[in-house]
DNA sequence: TTTCCATATGAACGCGCGTTCAGTTAAATG
DNA sequence: CATTTAACTGAACGCGCGTTCATATGGAAA
C-alpha cells in the first residue's frame, strides 16, 4: 500500500517531528531508531526520509525549532517597566514556556552532545541570545541600584538553571498548584538578586 | 595472548569503570558500545564481562558509586553551627564535590532514563536522602526564624538545581577563579533563603 | 619444577541499525 | 477519463551491536 486515504505531507511531517520528540525525550537520541519513530507515525522507515535528510538533522531541527520558538515568544517579554517588574515577568515567562514543553526542554538540554560541532555552535548561539535577555535585565537593575548582583553573567546562568530545573520534577496535579509554585520561584529569583 | 605482565583484576576493574564513565559522559550510554570501552581499556570486549554481568549493571554501578560517595562525603557536612553556617557549608561542599567529578555528575543526571525501573528507584532513594540533608538545614533555619522560605521542599530542589548547573559551564582557567565563583554562588543561596 | 586458575583472547551468534531505491498507489491535474 | 506525481512500501546493503564460550597463557602456589 502507498498513500492511504487522507495521508499527506502536511499531516505526516508534523507527526514525524512529534513522534521523534516524544521518543527521544523518553529514551534518548542514540537509543531511538528510525524504525521506532516510523512505527509511531504509522509508516515504514524509508518514508521518514521524505521529511529529513538524516537522523542527525531530524534532531537538530527539533532543537532549533524549540530555541527559535523560545526566542520568538520571549522577544516581547521584560522590555518595559521597572527592573524588578521586568525580572519577574521574565521568570514567569520562562517557567510557563518551559512547563508547557517538557519534552522539547528535555531534548534541548540533554542531546547537545549528539549534535555535530556545526549544529552545536548554531544552537549555542541561540541559547546565548536568550540568556542575554535576562542578563540585560540584571544589568539594568544593577545600574539602577535596585539589584545586588556581584556578577550578572553568573547570576544569569544560575537563575536559568534554577528555573529550568523545575521541569525535571514538576507534575500537574502535584502537591502545589502551578501558580503557587510560580510564586515561590519568583520569590527565589528576587532573593537571588538581593531584593527582599 | 592472555594475562600480560602486570595485568590483574585489581588494575583492569577500575580501568573499566573509568573508561566507561569517561565515554558515557561524552557520548551517552546508548551511544557507547562495549567494544569502545574495551578498546579504551586495552582489552577485547569479552574481557569486560569479568567485571560486570552486563552493560546495564555497569551503568548502574557507576551511578550508585557516585551517589554513595556523595552521601558518604556529605555525612559530616552541615551538622553543626548556626543554620546559616550549615547552609553555607553545604553549598560549598556541593559545589566542590561536584566540580571535582564532572563526568560522574553528568552521567548521574543524564542517564537516569536508561536505568531499569528497579535501578532507577534505588538511585532515586539515594538522591532523596541527599536532598533531605539540605531540606533539614532549611527547616532548621525556618524554625529559628533565620530563613524566609515559603516551601522547604521546593527551595531545596531549586537550590540544588542552581548549584549543580554550575558543572555544565564551569571550566578551570575561566574568567573567574573557582573561589570567587563559590563566593558568588553562596551569596545566591543566601539570597534564595532570604538572608541579606 | 610442576600444577592450577584467574585473566584474557578471538571467533561466533542472531539481531537491529541508518540509509537507499526501484516499484506501487492514490490523489491532484487537465 | 487519462495522465502525472507526491507519498509510501518493502526489500536490501554492509555494519556494529551485546553477549557467550571454548581456548590459551602467564603468575602464584605447592
Amino acid at each position: 500500500m502507498a498513500r492511504k486515504a487522507g495521508s499527506h505531507a502536511d499531516i505526516t511531517g508534523p507527526k514525524v517531528q512529534a513522534a521523534a520528540l516524544r521518543l527521544i525525550a523518553r529514551h534518548g537520541f542514540a537509543a531511538v531508531s528510525m524504525r521506532q519513530i516510523a512505527r509511531e507515525v504509522g509508516v515504514q522507515a524509508g518514508a521518514l526520509y521524505n521529511y529529513t535528510p538524516d537522523k542527525q538533522t531530524l534532531l537538530f531541527d527539533l532543537m532549533r525549532g524549540h530555541m527559535e520558538g523560545l526566542l520568538a515568544a520571549s522577544a516581547q517579554v521584560g522590555v518595559v517597566g521597572s527592573a524588578l517588574e521586568r525580572l519577574e515577568e521574565f521568570a514567569l515567562f520562562h517557567i510557563r514556556y518551559h512547563l508547557e514543553r517538557p519534552d522539547a526542554v528535555f531534548v534541548s538540554y540533554m542531546e547537545l552532545r549528539n549534535l555535530t560541532p556545526q549544529n552545536f555552535a548554531a544552537l549555542e548561539a541561540l541559547r546565548s541570545t536568550y540568556e542575554g535577555q535576562l542578563e540585560d535585565i540584571l544589568r539594568g537593575g544593577v545600574e539602577g541600584g535596585v539589584f545586588d548582583v556581584s556578577d550578572t553573567k553568573i547570576t544569569t546562568l544560575a537563575i536559568i538553571a534554577m528555573l529550568t530545573g523545575l521541569t525535571t520534577w514538576y507534575r500537574a496535579g502535584g502537591r502545589l498548584p502551578q501558580d503557587e509554585i510560580e510564586r515561590i520561584y519568583v520569590g527565589l529569583v528576587r532573593g537571588a538578586v538581593g531584593v527582599s
